[in-house]
DNA sequence: GTGAAAGCGCTAACAG
DNA sequence: CTGTTAGCGCTTTCAC
């Protein structure tokens, strides 16, 4: 493995020399240019990477922290995230947590480490003093972590909204939403709230069932879905994540329900699982490549140190309709 | 940001004794180590990870290249090869192709520049040479990339036969089975001709349409399922993907043809997805955690330059019984 | 047991 | 324009 030393020396000139060349920084003349890089072809010298982070003293790297890469919000998160990133001149490291809160301290000590840049992260098992006790570049997704600390999210007042609204034009009377865990002041749950408030006084019953949503096990939810289904017969519509209204799908498929006409289902998130079903779920779309984006701009923003603008960041959301309604 | 060598200053003890507290490396009495602890406790000094790797010229670091980070199978297998990872003490960087040669020739460049310690790759996008040029800890999943680096697949060839036994076990007559390109010799591809050879002799009729199965586009495998369904109105077995089954149940839903009675399908893969659909689709389950322990393996095996074994690895795979036979 | 010193490979400041 | 040199923060001999 040879060093700018060893290319230093065969073509006779300064280590700076061959640092200006491989840098295109200050000025050198093209003879000498040429020579040098002649060399460095020669001798296959390829500068590393870890000498050059050491002395920068950065990374180039961002810690995306998820619950589950496999959870498919999350997994299109990520995908966004890491293109953007990648467009940035940043790498992705990916960190699941898999509702363990110690890899997620874990994680975040590589930022006190500074094997990380930045960390964005979309996990929500820990106590929040962890994140305020790091004071590097963070973002957070749809969790608010402290005044410093950016979060991005969709609109889901709204979005609670869109779904009541729906839900309520296609005439049902006995709603049922499956909700987040509301100890936790997530702006995800906000969606719910407006859910409720826009069924307020319009005569139609909701019934709100605690569900882990951001849990990623389907047969969970399934079994979630059932339960409600039975002992609650009257139920003519649905509301929770892609993910519970896609097991609501199968519930109602296996309890004879048929869909939409005898149950509606109103989707959120908009992930591709929603498409899979034979019935197309009608969800609330979250925009999830700009979520990823804004998230990306947030941490790199403040690693770069540039001037930062708000730090709260509500993205819109819409219906999309599909054939559960 | 302290360093270890203020930690040193104030302790009143040279840096090598600070080095040694912190690695527990080499002997320290116990009254230094407890007054170094106390003192680095008290400037809150972190060793920099940024000079450890430097030094050690090592990051911890592999890459993991898929097409598409968003597709259940990839998501399944960074989830799991992330998590076997960290176990070892390694990080996981991910990297999407998403169909670009470009962006898979950038991430294998980080192994010469010594930003990633190895790489683990599930894209197939690049020339066998791209990877050949690379004499660095590598590993790949269902694709062979030459003699000398490791590759770990399911067993397809048994996964064909499964598929096409059950199938038959079914009483199909006119099945069609979506393939991926042949044009290159992945182990995948495999199961597509154990698949025909199985059919062979049993007077079965066998439609084989050439189909990019990795790509994480479900309208187009929808759109392909459905040209099939339409021009070979004979057909009542399919055999694909499970993104492909879950598109075929799909399709089939909207032609109004009834599955399994009138239609059988049968996926590949065993990912989530495949418990979606109200019908659960009968699928070849690929042991998707054993693949990415055994890739990682591979690749830290040698990165640490460990006796290494076999270089192609063949796991097993199973036939799970759903509904859509 | 412990301190001093020599790098690891590169960048950047400073003379020429 | 270009060579020299001083670090970046840590690990690791090597004496004492």
């Amino acid at each position: 493995m040879s060093t700018i030393k060893d290319v230093a020396k065969k073509a006779g000139v300064g280590v700076g020399t061959v640092s200006r060349v491989i840098n295109y920084s200050g000025a050198v003349s093209s003879t000498t240019r040429q020579r040098v890089e002649q060399i460095i072809e020669e001798m296959n010298f390829v500068p590393s990477q870890l000498a050059r982070n050491f002395n920068r003293s950065k990374n180039f790297l961002v810690g995306l922290i998820v619950p589950d890469i496999a959870h498919p919000f999350f997994g299109e998160f990520i995908r966004h995230a890491e293109n953007e990133l990648y467009q940035r001149g940043y790498k992705a490291l990916v960190c699941n947590t898999i509702q363990q809160s110690d890899r997620e301290q874990v994680f975040l000590d590589m930022l006190r480490y500074r094997e990380v840049d930045g960390i964005i992260t979309g996990s929500h098992s820990l106590d929040i003093e962890a994140y305020l006790a790091v004071k590097a570049p963070l973002a957070a997704l749809d969790r608010r972590l402290g005044a410093e600390i950016p979060v991005v999210h969709a609109d889901h007042v709204k979005g609670g909204r869109l779904a009541a609204e729906r839900l309520l034009r296609s005439g049902c009377k006995h709603i049922a939403q499956f909700t987040g865990d509301s100890l936790v002041t997530l702006p995800a749950y906000d969606r719910h709230t407006a859910f409720a408030e826009a069924l307020n006084g319009t005569g139609v019953s909701l019934t709100s069932i605690p569900n882990q949503w951001n849990r990623f096990d389907f047969s969970y939810h399934l079994e979630q879905v059932k339960q409600t289904l039975d002992e609650y017969r009257e139920i003519d519509g649905i509301f929770g994540v892609d993910l519970i209204a896609c097991a609501a799908l199968k519930a109602a498929s296996q309890r004879g329900i048929a869909v939409p006409d005898q149950l509606k289902i109103v989707g959120y998130d908009g992930t591709c699982i929603s498409a899979f079903t034979p019935k197309t779920i009608t969800t609330v779309v979250q925009p999830i490549a700009d979520l990823a984006a804004a998230a990306v701009s947030a941490v790199i923003d403040r690693i770069e140190k540039r001037p930062i603008g708000q730090n709260e960041i509500t993205l819109d959301v819409y219906l999309r309709e599909g054939e559960t309604t």
